[in-house]
DNA sequence: CTACGTGATGTCAGACCCTGTCATCGGCGT
DNA sequence: ACGCCGATGACAGGGTCTGACATCACGTAG
């Protein structure tokens, strides 16, 4: 044991969603989040960038999940299919391991502006990840973005009903759905 | 004439524009525009909801324009096909009027992450607008919103194109491509 | 066993963002 | 002339975020 409580950041968090979902994000100060976590606001400030950031911690670890899928895609896979494959897999993440947490956090970041501008930036984020291994797998770039732009947009919608509705299916059949209807859509 | 010089506004956007432009966006203080307009800080934000909108000003026309094409497109025409006939046109607009402006407003906001995610919550508005459009001509809201995000994932690859190469096509033809080159995508 | 380095935290000062409130001033209608 | 109205100025203050320096327990070298 060390000379602190074990777990600042993860305490930071757990503090910063509930008081966020208690009193609203504007009512909420740095100060009171840090004073709940046994913490100074300075300290806040080291272990995020910004006071939207406590929310948004996690998001490495899908952007890499993402890159990996694209890397191991199968050399002769359509780059549409990569993406969507790489996609699923994302979402099959978040069936697993989020269920419970995504909708709690979500109902806070849909209540301002701040925090949806926020998660788009993070979503913006794997198009360039996921537009860059297209590159690499010799995808020409107009191409690669505007394919990874629009996986983007799909799971969006996809993820959207999934946090919405509770009784909605799992995120990756939902991608699965959506992937084929865009299909059918454009088709058209 | 007033008691005022006119255009209080104009001259903050211009202000704004320069002073971002010489010595970035973080190096430059409300206070600093304010002056070289002519005006206080407590006037800019009369103005202005924050530091960021001086940017996004023109915004509504574009959402209005957005609307007003999936209201009047013909009443048979395919969802797919009415949501790219109205960023069509939008580019369209953006061909005649912005054409100088857009590039050095853009280069303002690709360099600093905060204003990129407010660009990205301005399009995240073009998608509501042009979901609540298509619904209202009786599409299934799962269907619409996902038409509508893909319709804005195209122009956001054909827009990034158009500001980036300045001697790049007009959007109008820019954005044809996309959406043709998406359809063989995922036809694929 | 003591001394020193290290890393996470605390403390403090300060710039900047943004808002609420009240005062000012010129134009406009009566 | 009078008073209303709308844009602006002046001022105070809370909240966000950063830089600089101090503190304290733990590990390790000696």
């Amino acid at each position: 044991m060390g000379r602190w409580e074990p777990n600042a950041r993860g305490r930071l968090e757990e503090a910063a969603l509930e008081l966020f979902a208690e009193h609203g994000y504007d009512q909420t100060t740095v100060a009171q989040i840090a004073d709940r976590a046994g913490l100074t606001e300075r300290t806040f400030y080291r272990h995020f960038a910004d006071k939207r950031e406590v929310l948004f911690g996690g998001g490495t670890v899908l952007e890499e999940a993402l890159a990996a899928a694209v890397r191991e895609a199968p050399a002769e896979a359509a780059p549409y299919d990569v993406v969507a494959e790489a996609l699923v897999r994302a979402a099959s993440f978040l069936d697993e391991q989020r269920r419970d947490h995504a909708p709690r956090r979500q109902a806070v970041i849909e209540a301002h502006a701040e925090l949806r501008e926020r998660e788009l930036g993070k979503m913006a984020a794997w198009v360039s990840t996921l537009a860059d291994g297209l590159r690499e797998r010799g995808v020409e770039p107009r191409l690669a973005d505007l394919i990874a732009e629009t996986g983007v947009a799909v799971f969006r919608t996809a993820f959207a009903t999934w946090v919405t509705d509770t009784r909605a299916q799992d995120l990756r059949s939902l991608l699965r759905e959506a992937f084929a209807d865009l299909r059918a859509a454009t088709a058209g």
